[in-house]
DNA sequence: TCCAGTTATGTTGCACGGCAGCTTAATTGG
DNA sequence: CCAATTAAGCTGCCGTGCAACATAACTGGA
C-alpha cells in the first residue's frame, strides 16, 4: 500500500477531528477516549483501515505502555458509533473504514468514493446533480434508496502517473 | 427473507441460463457442471446468495443423492469463473453474489443495483447518463475508472406497499 | 450526596467469508 | 495416445463481525 500524501496532511487531520469533535459536541454525543483514539487512526490516512488493522494499531501502543489489549469487539463499538453520526464511512468493497472529510457540511447528497485499486486510498465527493439523477432512476423503479454511497473504483492520478514512468 | 416474484420468473431463468450457455459456446469458455450448477441457483432468484448459501443448497442435494459434499472453495472457483466472464455480480455491501440479467448485451454502461433492505432483492439497471456523468466527475479528479458498479440500498414498491398496509 | 438508570467497556465464544497451496482428475489439441 | 492445460478436490488457515453476557463509568435527579 502505498501511501501518497502530497496535501498537507496534518491540517488535515486536525479539521476532522475537530470538527468531529464540536459535532459530538453540538449533539451532546460522548466522544470517549477510545472512540477518539479510533478516529484519530482512520484521520492519520486517506487510505480506508479495516478493523483488525485499527485494533493492531492501538494495541501496538498500548502494549508498549503496559496497558490492557483491546479485543475487536471494541473497535466495531466504536466504528458503529462513528458511523451512526456520520464521522466515519464504511467502504463495503474492502471491508474498510475512513474518515469522512465531508462531515461538518453534513451530507444532504449522495457521497461518491474514488477508490484507487493501486495506492489504496479514497478520495470523497458529493454531487447533486449525480444525487438528482439516482432520485430519478429510483423513483423510475419506485425504489426509495436509503442515503446511497457509491464506490467507484479504479486508479488515481498520482497512481497513473507513476505506472506511466515505471513502462 | 421475504420472496415476491411477481414476474413469470421460470422465463427469467431460462433466459439467464441460456444467455450464459451461449456467451461460454462463443468464446470457447467451458461451463462445466458445477459451475452451471452454482449459476442456477444464482438464477433461482433475484436474492442474492452468499458463497455458503449455494454450498448449503448443492450439498443439500448432493447428500440427498449420496454424493460426495464440495468445498466452499469450489463455490468460490465457480464465483470466480462466472464473475470473469460477466455472467454474475458480486454485491459488495452484502458478500453475496446474483446472475447477471444484462449479460446478454454486455456491459457497457455502470451498473446499478436497486437493493431492497427488507425482501433482499437486487435489481440490477443500465444507466448511459449515469455513467456520462460518473465519467465526468472521474475526470475532475483524474481518475480512471474502472467499470463501476453502483449499490444502492433501500425499499423496493412491493415492500413500501407491504410496509404501508402493515401500519 | 447518593442512588437508579443509562451508556460504555470488557470477556468469551462462535459463525461466516475467503483463499493459499498443494494434489488429483478431466479435457483438449496435436 | 500423450503432453499440456484446465478444472476440481483437499487441508488448513486467517480476517470479519457480532451475540450474549458481565462489569464499569457516567448522568441527572431526589
Amino acid at each position: 500500500m502505498i501511501e501518497l500524501e502530497a496535501h498537507d496532511h496534518s491540517h488535515c487531520i486536525d479539521q476532522m477531528l475537530s470538527a468531529a469533535e464540536r459535532l459530538c459536541k453540538d449533539r451532546g454525543l460522548r466522544l470517549t477516549e477510545q472512540r477518539k483514539a479510533v478516529l484519530e487512526v482512520l484521520c492519520a490516512s486517506h487510505v480506508p483501515a479495516s478493523a483488525y488493522d485499527i485494533l493492531d494499531r492501538l494495541n501496538r501502543v498500548r502494549k508498549e505502555n503496559d496497558e490492557a489489549m483491546l479485543a475487536p469487539i471494541s473497535i466495531y463499538r466504536a466504528l458503529e458509533f462513528l458511523m451512526e453520526h456520520g464521522i466515519i464511512h464504511r467502504i463495503e468493497s474492502r471491508n474498510a473504514y475512513v474518515a469522512c472529510t465531508h462531515c461538518i457540511e453534513g451530507h444532504r447528497d449522495v457521497i461518491i468514493f474514488l477508490l484507487c485499486d493501486d495506492c489504496g486510498r479514497a478520495a470523497e465527493f458529493q454531487s447533486e446533480t449525480l444525487s438528482g439523477l439516482i432520485d430519478t432512476i429510483a423513483a423510475t423503479a419506485q425504489f426509495s434508496p436509503n442515503a446511497p454511497v457509491l464506490e467507484i473504483r479504479g486508479r488515481c492520478s498520482e497512481c497513473r502517473e507513476f505506472a506511466g514512468k515505471e513502462a
